[in-house]
RNA sequence: GGUCCGUUCGUCUAGGGGUUAGGACAGUAGAUUUUCAUUCUACCAACAGGGGUUCGAUUCCCCUACGGACUACCA
């Protein structure tokens, strides 16, 4: 191989939200830029002006920057090959078509859709195999090879509508190295003469694919695995070209499949199945009711982005170690395309989940704080951080989701309204009822935090065993009278929290309503 | 239909001509926690099938089956 500078590009189209499968063709470009110290590039392929999406790059740009794939060139920042969206590089396009059809590797086409249909049809009716436009078809077509040369001349200067379209050969095996498959090799009567320039003037994904990669000097194509059938069509465009001496190198990754049945995760599945496919969350338009609607993402569900790029690194390529836990950095350090697998991999909710709760856990009670205190403020309720810091301490073992802090904490600035049931059938009598009213009156009578776990402990074994009981008797019903719930983290910790008077207060309303 | 790609526990995967086929997630059981969760321990569980090659194949080759992608003036 040559030991060119390493160049790898990200290019997906705006035609929607990016799901998580383009993600992971993104961080796996990434990984390789920064491993071999190479450039990042993003190119937005907006050749199709039918299905572009407003939003859609913003979305991108926003997903990407999210889960801290950083960019060395790209619309955005620019860089020594702006522009990078293909619709503004729309004119340098056609000087190659015409390249090619000097060549004599292409030519122009004049069919009407409706005659494409027809000859289709009668291929199909004929059970020909492989219906397509290509070197035996094209004789039959309205084409330059077919029609007379001042035909043509005329045809094309009296403005009709036209395609160029690629001139494969009729025998001849094409063959390619792919990074992870080795070679792959296809024969040219399986390629049918692929259109290159649209009679709008926009030339088609394969070729300005295969421009924008020489004229931005890539070196190595990294993308999902549904291109793999068209790659050899790809090689045959660099050789006619003349640009096969500096050809990337391919790397087809294995697709992302449904977690249930079968089939390449798509953008329904996220609804259907109850996940987010996507990594932000997206607002769009049904394509046949025209009414708005939203696609659940990973942010707003309360992933932590190296969750998900930890999980989407190992969907489909894994160090060799037993280590599964992997921070940016070390993914870059120990990534290699070689360890890509072959074969597809379905997703698997519980394993992201997992990498989540992970991830959780190993951020400081500073850094998880502010998702609770977010969710207080949204709900008017004040909250200094120390007491934040303690509450999310006691909880981030138990949660798998930051906005699960809310939810799992909430008795700490609500007093209960209602007791678990189980519980106080099972627990609740008159004698554990005055055991707590004494707890109660025993608690140091003031709202201030300064009595910790142990000294309330203490004081409620002192205070159980003079009514005649032990603390095992009375231990649950002391949780459910102080914070409603028959499970949460250290009962004394709790206490301690909330604070005496308040503890105080709670227990006797308890004891009142209850009995 | 055609072309191409793929196939190890339920899932993600390691491994590789001779292994008790390893790990992780999930599941189950137990220990700890007077709760729940955490943590720890154990268990469950796989080489798609058939032919070769070989002393020996899950590993190499072929076939079959199954799965997938592609088959547009979409990317």
């Amino acid at each position: 191989m040559s030991n060119r500078p390493v160049r790898v590009r990200f290019a997906p189209s705006p035609t929607g939200p990016l799901h998580i499968g383009g993600v992971r063709t993104a961080l796996y470009n990434y990984l390789l830029a920064r491993k071999l110290g190479g450039t990042m590039i993003l190119r937005i392929e907006d050749t199709d002006q039918n299905r572009f999406v407003p939003g859609a790059e913003d979305y991108i740009r926003e997903s990407l920057e999210w889960v801290g794939i950083e960019l060395d060139e790209s619309p955005w920042k620019g860089g020594p090959h702006a522009p990078y969206r293909q619709s503004e590089r729309k004119p340098m396009y056609r000087e190659y078509a015409d390249q090619l059809i000097r060549d004599g590797y292409a030519y122009y086409a004049f069919d009407t859709p409706e005659e494409l249909d027809a000859m289709r049809e009668r291929l199909q009716a004929a059970k020909v195999p492989n219906p397509q436009y290509n070197s035996i078809t094209r004789a039959q077509m309205r084409n330059s090879l077919t029609l007379p040369e001042d035909e043509v001349k005329q045809l094309l200067d009296s403005g009709a509508p036209y395609v160029i379209r690629l001139k494969v050969p009729r025998k001849e095996e094409v063959r390619f190295q792919d990074m992870i498959r080795g070679w792959v090799v296809v024969h040219s009567s399986a390629i049918d003469d692929k259109v290159l320039m649209k009679s709008d003037g926009m030339p088609t994904y394969h070729l300005a694919n295969i421009v924008d990669d020489h004229l931005m000097d890539i070196s190595h194509v990294i993308r999902g695995e549904e291109w793999l059938p068209s790659a050899p069509l790809h090689v045959l465009l660099y050789r006619y070209l003349g640009w096969e001496k500096t050809m990337p190198q391919f790397a087809h990754l294995p697709l992302l499949l449904k977690p249930d049945g079968t089939g390449k995760l798509s953008k329904r599945d996220g609804d259907r199945l109850g996940f987010p496919v996507f990594a932000l969350e997206w607002h769009g338009t049904d394509a046949e009711t025209g009414e708005p609607t939203v696609s659940r993402g990973y942010r707003e569900e309360g992933y932590l982005p190296e969750a998900l790029v930890n999980f989407l690194a190992f969907l489909g390529w894994n160090p060799g170690t037993a280590q599964e836990i992997f921070s940016m950095q070390e993914l870059i350090e120990a990534f290699s395309i070689e360890r890509v697998s072959k074969s597809p991999a379905k997703f698997d909710q519980n394993k992201v989940k997992w990498f989540n709760e992970h991830y959780l856990r190993a951020k400081s009670d500073a850094g998880l704080a502010p998702y609770l205190l977010g969710a207080l403020a949204e709900h008017g309720l004040a909250c200094d951080q120390a007491k934040a810091e303690q509450i999310v301490a006691v909880m981030k073992e138990r949660v798998s989701f930051p906005q699960d802090f809310w939810q799992e904490a909430r008795y700490f600035f609500e007093a209960p309204t209602s007791y678990d049931e189980q519980v106080v059938a099972k627990k609740w009598n008159p004698q554990v009822s005055a055991a707590l009213a004494a707890y109660a009156d025993a608690l140091p009578d003031n709202s201030e935090p300064s009595a910790n776990a142990e000294v309330l402990k203490a004081l409620f074994t002192q205070t159980v065993e003079a009514q005649g009981m032990k603390p095992g008797q009375v231990l649950q019903a002391l949780r459910v009278a102080a914070t409603g719930a028959a499970a949460g983290p250290d009962l004394f910790e709790t206490l301690a929290i909330l604070g005496t008077g308040e503890v105080a207060r709670r227990l006797r309303t308890a004891v009142e309503r209850l009995g």
